[in-house]
RNA sequence: GGGCGUAUAGCUCAGUUGGUUAGAGCGUCACGUUGACAUCGUGAAGGUCACAGAUUCGAGUUCUGUUACGCCCACCA
């Protein structure tokens, strides 16, 4: 014996240890080597500050277990880990604790203060999620661990900032933006989330300039008729010719728009009238340009109406509606409300309505980049797993607007762009400017941020080094895959893919391997407001890491949602006691010190177990290199659970017992150790755990190389021979159930078999399985006196002498059952046969498989005919 | 308005390029302390694969249409 190990599977006395040591042997530090083919994977970068939650944990357990596979594979595996600074979301916690703690906004601590207070609490919490990560078991090159803000990426946003400049790519411009006013920033397009909400429409009388006669616009938002400056009507709807070009006076403001005609109205929709606000809606803005319009803005940075509000200045926007509402009802210009549902954009950080608004902002034009950027899905240079998303993907990117970049923040990397204060000039340049090349006056760099995502855009190359063209990243780039979630392809996939392909010249990774969302047990996504989520850090400390591992990629199919509910855990961490038990055992009768295979020495059931194995292994490293992790998990647990400890151990027991079987040992380790490999990247804790105890060479399984399928394991008709068994005694198992045996009850086994020598090799588990005392080899059914169930399968035929115990009834039920069943099948079979078209057209390999049937169906249901006429 | 997904056992879900008797986990029923495991074992029950057509020798799987639910994008003010 040589190691006692506990009854039951304690994962929390095992996997710190096991990962400590993993860490310090430095198996998970990648470096070029020319011998290897690379395989990277670059970490989507958590959030800094962020707590894992379910969601991290499905997708780091995806990337652990493509790494460790590939690092079994023998390739030389880099999986890149590293945080995001996430600006917005950063920001407003750091904000939110200077308030709570101190009373204080960040305009108290000034822009410099503020920032240096960020970064405190970027050391502070910094730590917490790779913590995190590290109890997930993850196989991150943490001496490669990066930051978006550190020096390298930092400098890389300012190259490629610099570079689009120079380009014409990027652009500053005054356009219609999407506002939070409660972030106080711009927004970027992806940023907003529509919902829809029940609103109204206010119909509103423009009176027309010296006549009586008015017209009647509908809108939403009827705050934002102080900044009109126009009111639109279809070039050819007959009812509005005559005011074309005459001037209206606009309510409580009495400023005088004119109308104009365009094409964007239509007609049909509403009055057919539409009030032009360029200042605050995109549509109209585009409208403003077309004609020339003046562009008004109306509100102050933080929603609250501005001086051209006239008495509502200082309102904000929905107390500013309300008043003008009163107002316009009191003048008589209120014509009607209705009741009507519209989507309302919301800040995706922060839930406040957004306000779209002209603003002076940094934007990447991107019609240029858009286009390389959908060549390569469309090409295949990139594929999506599963393929439907490359078509999310392009739609987007073929309607893709600029994007816009710069952000009110302060947390972030600041936009190297420089003014002079004295005459204007701008300077875009990657290293601080601070005299003016024209005249020699003050510079001061732009205040504005950028959006999170330039940095995050950059993440595939800016951590390998770019721009220097560092070792690393020849060798690395493109890396191989990339893992991530459906809900952030816009924010973050599509802008890598344009980033990459401008540039490296190179696509970022060469697959996307789409997941979806983990819900609760109800299906509703797990969120803070609704209390419904799951820590994944209980989960580690009630359950282990392997078993939520296993839970999160199990029953899982590639871009679909999923449900956590702990019974699903509880069956994975059974099976993860499953596997230590079964470990026991064979740890239990081991006397060999080294694993050595002979082929020559092998029983019917060590050929089958091979063979099975065998097959296992082709499987698994199929699915695998098609993403299927799910499909290769339930195979794995099928061959461990239902194969291995089910059938094969049990039918080696008697060879232990009767003393030291050395090729029972040497396979039942062989097939142990080889199966702990394919499990590994799934479960890497237990598998380690158990490996070790082995009589194994590697000293570490995760630089074991990873099993693969063999000819020379490959045993065709043994594995169909022990098959065919294991269906008979099923069937007797069956039997002796019907007819209510105990199991105790154990009696002869008389056989009937062409093939002696193999039912002689297999009949210790024969024996033990089918609960008989004896095992008696016959050469016909006359000669027994006894009266038996008889219990057919294909070339054998078993008989059971349990004498009165035999419930005539009940086995005349069961053979009629059977018979029944075989005549169904049989008809089937035949339906097939007598089919010209099947049998012309169908592979010839199906064809025979079919008459084979029918022959093992007509065998077996002239004994059960004659079993039945025995009775 | 456009696009996508889902619909398979009581529940949650797998089901590869069409081809044995459509599977698993959980739950249910019966039996069981057999020398790794009750976080277990043995056996069983449970399915018109949403509906209607089409293609095919053959459809859970492909195509068309319908219904229900969900998601994404666009935004007629």
């Amino acid at each position: 014996m040589r190691k006692e190990l506990s009854k039951t599977y304690d994962p929390s006395s095992v996997e710190d240890r096991i990962y400590k040591n993993w860490e310090e042997k430095g198996y998970f530090h990648a470096e070029p080597d020319s011998k290897k083919e690379p395989y990277t994977i670059v970490i989507p970068p958590p959030n800094v500050t962020g707590q894992l939650h379910m969601g991290h944990a499905l997708d780091e357990t995806l990337q652990d277990i493509l790494i460790r596979y590939k690092r079994m594979k023998g390739f030389s595996a880099l999986w890149l880990p590293g945080t995001d600074h996430a600006g917005i979301a950063t920001q407003i916690k750091v904000e939110e604790a200077l308030r709570v703690n101190e009373g204080l906004t960040r305009y108290d601590l000034g822009r410099d203060e503020f920032i240096k207070r960020v970064w405190d609490w970027k050391e502070k919490f910094g730590d917490r999620i790779i913590h995190q990560l590290k109890k997930l078991g993850s196989s991150c090159d943490w001496e490669r661990e990066r930051f978006t803000m550190d020096e390298g990426c930092s400098k890389a946003v300012k190259e490629v900032f610099v570079n689009l400049y120079e380009k014409g790519l990027i652009y500053k411009g005054n356009r219609i933006i999407n506002w939070c006013p409660h972030c106080i920033t711009a927004l970027s397009d992806a940023e907003v989330e529509y919902t829809e909400q029940q609103g109204h429409f206010w119909h509103i009388k423009y009176p027309v300039k010296d006549s009586d006669e008015f017209v009647i616009i509908a809108t939403t938002r009827p705050e934002t008729l102080l900044g009109d400056t126009a009111v639109a009507v279809h070039p050819e709807d007959e009812r509005y010719q005559h005011l074309l070009g005459k001037m209206l006076v606009l309510p409580l403001v009495g400023r005088e728009i004119p109308v104009i005609a365009d094409e964007y109205v239509e007609k049909d929709f509403g009055t057919g009238c539409v009030k032009i606000t360029p200042a605050h809606d995109p549509n109209d803005f585009e409208v403003g340009l077309r004609h020339n319009l003046e562009v008004i803005k109306v509100m102050n940075d933080d929603a609250t109406i501005n001086h051209y509000g006239g008495k509502y200045e200082g309102m904000d926007r929905y107390e500013a509606r309300k008043a003008m509402i009163a107002d316009l009802q009191e003048q008589g210009l209120l014509v009607k409300i209705e009741e009507h549902a519209h989507n309302v954009g919301q800040c995706y950080r922060c839930g406040t309505t957004v306000e779209p608004i002209t603003s002076s902002q940094w934007f990447v034009k991107m019609e240029p980049l858009a286009k390389e950027a959908i060549r390569v899905v469309k090409d295949g240079t990139i594929s999506f797993v599963p393929d439907r998303f490359s078509k999310t993907y392009l739609n987007w990117m073929e309607n893709v607007h600029d994007w816009c970049i710069s952000r009110q923040l302060w947390w972030g990397h600041r936009i190297p762009a420089y003014y002079c204060e004295a005459c204007g000039e701008m300077v875009v340049s990657k290293e601080d400017v601070h005299t003016c090349p024209k005249c020699g006056g003050k510079m001061k760099q732009e205040d504005d941020v950028l959006d999170t995502w330039f940095s995050s855009a950059l993440w595939p190359f800016s951590t390998l080094g770019w721009p220097d063209n560092t070792e690393e990243l020849k060798y690395f780039y493109p890396t191989s895959v990339l893992v991530t979630g459906y809900d952030i392809i816009f924010f973050w996939v599509a802008r890598m893919i344009f980033s990459g392909m401008e540039h490296m010249g190179q696509e970022p990774f060469k697959h996307v391997f789409i997941h979806g969302i983990v819900r609760d047990s109800q299906g509703r996504k797990m969120s803070k407001s609704l209390g419904n989520g799951i820590d994944p850090l209980e989960i580690i400390d009630q359950y282990g890491a392997d078993a939520l591992r296993f839970t999160l990629a199990t029953g899982n199919s590639p871009g679909n949602d999923m449900r956590f509910y702990t019974e699903r855990v509880e069956a994975s961490r059974n099976f993860a006691n499953k596997i230590w038990n079964a470990s026991r055992f064979v740890l239990m009768n081991l006397t060999i010190d080294k694993i050595e295979l002979d082929l020559n020495t092998l029983e019917p059931e060590d050929k089958w177990i091979l063979s099975k194995f065998n097959a296992l292994a082709k499987d698994v490293n199929e699915n695998l290199d098609k993403f299927e992790l799910g499909m290769a998990v339930s195979k794995l647990y099928d061959f461990i659970w239902n194969v291995y400890c089910d059938w094969y151990i049990e039918m080696v027991k008697p060879r232990l017992m009767a003393g030291e079987d050395k090729a029972a040992q040497n396979v039942l380790c062989y097939v142990m150790s080889g199966f702990l490999k394919l499990l590994h990247p799934f479960m890497p804790f237990i598998t380690e755990e158990i490996f070790q105890a082995l009589p194994v060479e590697d000293e570490s399984i995760m630089i074991a190389s990873f099993p693969e399928y063999q000819e020379a394991l490959n045993f065709a008709e043994a594995e169909a021979k022990v098959e065919t068994y294991i269906e008979l005694i099923t069937s007797v198992r069956n039997a002796r159930s019907e007819m209510n045996v105990p199991p105790k009850n154990k009696t002869k086994l008389y056989v009937l078999c062409e093939d002696k020598d193999f039912v002689s090799s297999c009949s210790e588990f024969l024996t033990k399985l089918t609960y008989s005392s004896e095992m008696i080899l016959v050469d016909s059914k006359d000669a027994l006196s006894e009266k038996c169930v008889n219990v057919v399968g294909q070339g054998i035929e078993v008989m059971i002498p349990l004498n009165e115990l035999i419930d005539k009834e009940k086995e005349f039920a069961r053979l009629t059952k059977e018979k029944e069943f075989l005549l169904k099948e049989l008809n089937l079979v035949r339906s097939k046969l007598s089919n010209k078209g099947f049998v012309d057209k169908a592979p010839e390999k199906l064809v025979q498989a079919e008459k084979a049937k029918e022959q093992s169906f007509l065998e077996k249901l002239a004994k059960v005919e004659e079993s039945l006429n025995e009775l």
